[in-house]
Formats: C-alpha cells, sequence, structure tokens
RNA sequence: GCAGGUGUAGCUCAAUUGGUUAGAGCACUCCCCUGUCACGGGAGAGGUUGCGGGUUCGAGCCCCGUCACUUGCGCCA
C-alpha cells in the first residue's frame, strides 16, 4: 500500500491507510496507547486499542522514532473531538507499526524553552521544532517572493563566485584562502563588484550570494557568513529608482508572506509588517533632527545611526506614516563606499540609502558612479591601488551605463519578519565569532 | 576589543546571612492505569556546583585567575 500524507487523512474516512513520519508524542495508558505521528504535512492522533496486534510494538516506540503506521481512519468518539486542531475530529486506529530508525535518548523535548546556545548545539534536532520550522518555512517564501518580484521587474539571476581575488572593499574584514600560487584569495564581503558588471549584459541583475565577513564583533544582528539579495540596475535617473523597485520587491514580499503564513506570524506573537501607502524617505539630517525633537538624545551631525537611533526613527514611521519601513537618504560621502555617487548639490553626501525595517537596517544601497575616469578618480583620492581594480574597472572602462543598485540581508529581514530577539535564529546553521560546527568530521 | 550578566542533574531552573546528606519540574528506568491529547498515579536512578587557586572550623555562595555562553556598546559598504 501507498504511503499518504498526513493531511489527506480526512479523505479516507473508513479506509485503511498508511502513513510514514515521527512519534511526536506517546500517552501509554496501559492497555492502550495513544501516539500524535508528524509527517511534513501535519499531525494526527493514533489509538492501539486494547487487545491489538501492536500493542507491544507501541509500549516500545519512544518520540522521535521514525515509523510506518497501517491504520485505520476512524471518526473519534465524540467526546474525544478537538476542535480547532488539524485531523482533531478523525484518528488513526494503529493495527500495525514498522519501525523504520529508533532514536537514542532524546536531550530534551522538541518544543521545549531552551537557552538559545542549547539550541545551536542541537540544531540536527531542534530544526524540527514547530518554532524553528515556522522560521525557515517563512524564509524560504521570502526568498521565492523577492526572486519573482525581481523577475517581474525585468531582472536576471546570476549566480555570484564566493572566492574572490584581493580583498577589494577595505572596510570589512575577509576571511583568508591560502590556496592560490601568485595571489592571496578572500571569501567574498559582497557580490558588488560582479553586479555591477553583470548591468553590462542584462541591464538589470540580480543575485542572492552567501557573503563572509571575518568582523570581530558579537551581537544580535551579525553572523560571519549570511546571505544577500542584491539587484543591479541600469539606466536610472537617479537613487530613487532604485528605491522604487526596491519598494516594490518589499511590498510583494510582505503581501505573499502575509498571504501564506498569517498564522506563523500569529503565533509568533507580531502581525505582518505595515508597509503604508508609500514607504517614508528621510535624509539623514532630517531623521536626526527627528529624533533629537522626538526622542531627545544627540544625533545631528553624526555621519551615522545609532542602533538605538534607528529603532526610534522606526517608532516614529509607524505611528505618523504607518509603516514598519523607512528610507534613510543622503549618508556623508566619507562614511559611504568609493563608488557611491555625490549628490550634485552637496557632494559631501550621496546619493545612498539605508532601508530600515522594525528598528534595524536591512537593506543599503545607492547610486553609483558610472563614468571610468571619474571613478579612477575617487580611488585615488581615497588613496587606494587602481591597478587591483583593473579587472573590475574594464566594465566601466567598456561603457556602463548611469546605475545603482542594493542588499537586502535576508537574515535580517526574516529576522525582523518574526520580530526575532537574534538574528542568528534566522540562520539554519548561523556562524559566527565563536561558532561554527566542528564536530562533522571526528 | 570594552562593560555588564550568567555558568548547579540530559534540559529549564531553585538553594535564606557562608552552615548538616545540593532540591524541583520535564526527560530516563521499573510498576499501575480502556479515551488520552504537555495523560495521570507510585517508586527509582541521575551531581567533581565550568576549570584552577585562595580565605575560612566550614564555600554552590566570598576573593583572585581562567574558560565558555549571553546582553549592550565598539567594529561593521
Amino acid at each position: 500500500m501507498n504511503r499518504i500524507y498526513i493531511n489527506t487523512l480526512g479523505e479516507h474516512k473508513g479506509e485503511e491507510v498508511v502513513i510514514a513520519g515521527w512519534i511526536d508524542v506517546r500517552r501509554d495508558q496501559g492497555k492502550m496507547v495513544f501516539f500524535d505521528f508528524r509527517d511534513m504535512t501535519g499531525k494526527v492522533q493514533g489509538v492501539v486499542l486494547p487487545g491489538s496486534a501492536a500493542i507491544e510494538i507501541a509500549k516500545e516506540c519512544r518520540s522521535e522514532w521514525v515509523v510506518k503506521v497501517t491504520g485505520k481512519v476512524n471518526t473519534r468518539p465524540e467526546r474525544a473531538v478537538q476542535k480547532d486542531k488539524q485531523n482533531g475530529d478523525i484518528e488513526l486506529e494503529v493495527l500495525g507499526i514498522e519501525i523504520l530508525s529508533k532514536a537514542h535518548e532524546l536531550p530534551f523535548e522538541l518544543n521545549a524553552e531552551l537557552n538559545i546556545d542549547t539550541h545551536f548545539d542541537y540544531l540536527p534536532y531542534t530544526l524540527r521544532s514547530e518554532k524553528t520550522k515556522d522560521i525557515f518555512a517563512l524564509q524560504a517564501t521570502l526568498v521565492n517572493a523577492y526572486r519573482t518580484s525581481l523577475q517581474k521587474q525585468q531582472f536576471t539571476e546570476f549566480q555570484a563566485p564566493a572566492l574572490v581575488g584581493g580583498d577589494a572593499e577595505g572596510g570589512s574584514a575577509a576571511f583568508k584562502v591560502e590556496y592560490y600560487n601568485n595571489t592571496t584569495a578572500f571569501l567574498a564581503t559582497s557580490p558588488q563588484f560582479y553586479k555591477q558588471i553583470m548591468v553590462g549584459p542584462f541591464e538589470r541583475a540580480f543575485t542572492f550570494a552567501k557573503i563572509f565577513r571575518a568582523e570581530k564583533s558579537a551581537t544580535t544582528r551579525h553572523l560571519s557568513e549570511l546571505t544577500q539579495m542584491d539587484f543591479e540596475m541600469g539606466f536610472i535617473k537617479d537613487h530613487t529608482d532604485v528605491m522604487n523597485v526596491l519598494e516594490n520587491v518589499i511590498r510583494d514580499v510582505v503581501q505573499v508572506a502575509g498571504e501564506k503564513h498569517a498564522d506563523i506570524f500569529a503565533k509568533f506573537n507580531t502581525t505582518v509588517p505595515k508597509v503604508g501607502s508609500k514607504i517614508p524617505v528621510l535624509k539623514l539630517s532630517e531623521a536626526q533632527e527627528i529624533i533629537e525633537r522626538e526622542f531627545g538624545g544627540k544625533a545631528i551631525g553624526e555621519p551615522d545611526m545609532e542602533p538605538e537611533h534607528e529603532k526610534q526613527i522606526c517608532e516614529w514611521a509607524l505611528r505618523e506614516h504607518g509603516s514598519d519601513f523607512v528610507f534613510i537618504t543622503h549618508f556623508p560621502t566619507k562614511k559611504r563606499a568609493f563608488y557611491t555617487y555625490s549628490d550634485e548639490t552637496d557632494p559631501t553626501f550621496t546619493k545612498s540609502f539605508d532601508l530600515l525595517f522594525r528598528g534595524l537596517e536591512i537593506n543599503s544601497g545607492s547610486q553609483r558612479i558610472h563614468n571610468y575616469d571619474e571613478l579612477v578618480k575617487k580611488m585615488q583620492d581615497r588613496g587606494m591601488n587602481v591597478d587591483l581594480f583593473s579587472f573590475y574597472l574594464q566594465a566601466f572602462k567598456y561603457g556602463l551605463p548611469p546605475h545603482g543598485g542594493c542588499s537586502t540581508g535576508l537574515e535580517r529581514l526574516t529576522a525582523r519578519m518574526l520580530e526575532l530577539p537574534n538574528v542568528k535564529m534566522a540562520s539554519a546553521f548561523p556562524r559566527d565569532m565563536n561558532r561554527i560546527d566542528n564536530r562533522l568530521t571526528e
């Protein structure tokens, strides 16, 4: 008999069927035993009636054992009906259990409240928990929706390299790779250069890239390996064209996530994010004035926003504009990367933006300098060795249109969607300063 | 990197002012249980109190060092 999925059992009332999955819970009543069985589609109660041939094996079974169960789909006795529960009106009368895999003694119950550290130490087990499955089910939806939205807006996906030559960007710490004879390679800290190059062939290009940062930082918002959703587009008038595309993407992503996972948002005690009619846009200086006026403290004149200020301006945006998102633009030239386009009206500021979401920066972008000579001059002004960038600079040498782009951190987006206290919870296998799975090969 | 907090059973946590044999719930083992759904009831096993040193008649508790985790800051296109 073929295996059927637990969420279709309701269509098989009175029939004998086979399901396969894990034992979620066993409730041994002596002469009879109850189970909750779990597969990828849900859960169902199994009951081993007194005198059943399966009673001996049922008493041996434990949580997380993998089993194939033959049984008859019965409607539950009226007093045992559980409303608002999947398969709450039916149960599987267990006729036979085949053990596919036994589990050792479990360190704790699957849905137990754990310290985050214990959770990470037992990931192969804890990833099965309800809560974690919800996080990554939502994340899969976010990735899909983000991709679909960009495709709809005529972007072409490409695969960016993770091995790169030279720590080109300077700023952030890169992981060194010892392999090449005549040069040191690094793990990519961004697909930036490659997506700009891809504006050449495709005008509109995007990539979902793994990036690596060897920063010695321990916070609730940093990972040393993360997923960046990057796009870059040609023939823009300025950075606001990029922001408009991003706003479309955010709107699509939020809508799809909200339609598909309303239950998950509720379970995490949060709501589907509000985008409002238009995501508010503030220059950094305007945001700083609001922060000082509404929240006190010192902000005006600072080159960037502190974590506390990001939270405050988001609180303001939600209150005044009904948006969980807010754009901050015009960061100082000296704080942004060398390829960032300066504002003609005041070149000490850039045509750049950050997108803040529920108190955290989740996206950063800008218009880029597209003129070869101008870009080279900018690099020289900063004391950079232009020779080291000659591969990248070919894109400009051989003609690149005015363009810009931006980059969203997938784990940060996921974490803020569900208001997770630590971004590491939004990575299935998080890596940070201290954590790498070092017991894979022992 | 700096500062704070934490470290006690497999997990989550107690343990009064420094005082006798370090406790509980869950998990585990055994027994009982015919409608449970976090089933219930009974019994049992389980500890180098992170590690090293010190003070003291006596340290889980105080002091010094060290390690780990965690939170905030710094760092971070």
